[in-house]
DNA sequence: GCCAACGTTGGC
DNA sequence: GCCAACGTTGGC
């Protein structure tokens, strides 16, 4: 593993399954469930201590709720191995599996939640190419510049 | 390899 | 709860 300098991502929960508040609780999570191969390729070029926006979709506000950090390099996702699980998935193999993960570690939560309506209002300073404010965009995992992880934090 | 059908995400 | 946008699947 080399090293480089600090990247900066976002990722989104809905909080009703794991929120902000229950990343502060449990301190470290891995962050599985991730079905999304663009998302997944993202962690794949995460490295601990990475910056990582949390963000809370599908909410009465959706928006920046807090700040966590990458705690792990990418490693297989356990659930698609599972069965039981939800996210369970028969195309993969241990030998050759899909979906990678990171742990995420809780830093802070912030004073407010920074709402994505107020986001969108500073679209120019972001940048056309900013996934989140993109129409249409899904992505749940995304590329922050350090740019923008500035200008979205001093919002707070 | 095309594309219709289907499932999912996520803002509203 | 609705639905637009997107990704994936599978028939051909």
């Amino acid at each position: 593993m080399s090293r480089r300098t600090k990247h900066y991502w976002l990722m989104k929960s809905e909080p009703d399954a794991f929120s902000i508040d229950a990343l502060k609780k449990v301190g470290v999570e891995p962050w599985n469930g991730v079905r999304n191969y663009q998302a997944r390729n993202h962690m794949r070029n995460m490295q601990p201590g990475d910056g990582v926006l949390f963000y809370h979709s599908s909410c009465e506000v959706p928006g920046i709720v807090g700040v966590a950090e990458v705690a792990s390099d990418p490693y297989p996702d356990p659930t698609q191995f599972d069965p039981k699980s939800d996210y369970y998935d028969p195309k993969s193999t241990r030998e050759q599996p899909r979906w990678d993960l990171v742990d995420v570690k809780f830093v802070k939560k912030l004073k407010r939640t920074i709402p994505l309506d107020e986001i969108k209002g500073h679209a120019d300073e972001l940048g056309e190419g900013f996934a989140l404010i993109q129409r249409g965009s899904r992505l749940s995992v995304l590329p922050v510049t350090a740019a923008q992880w500035k200008l979205l934090l001093s919002l707070e």
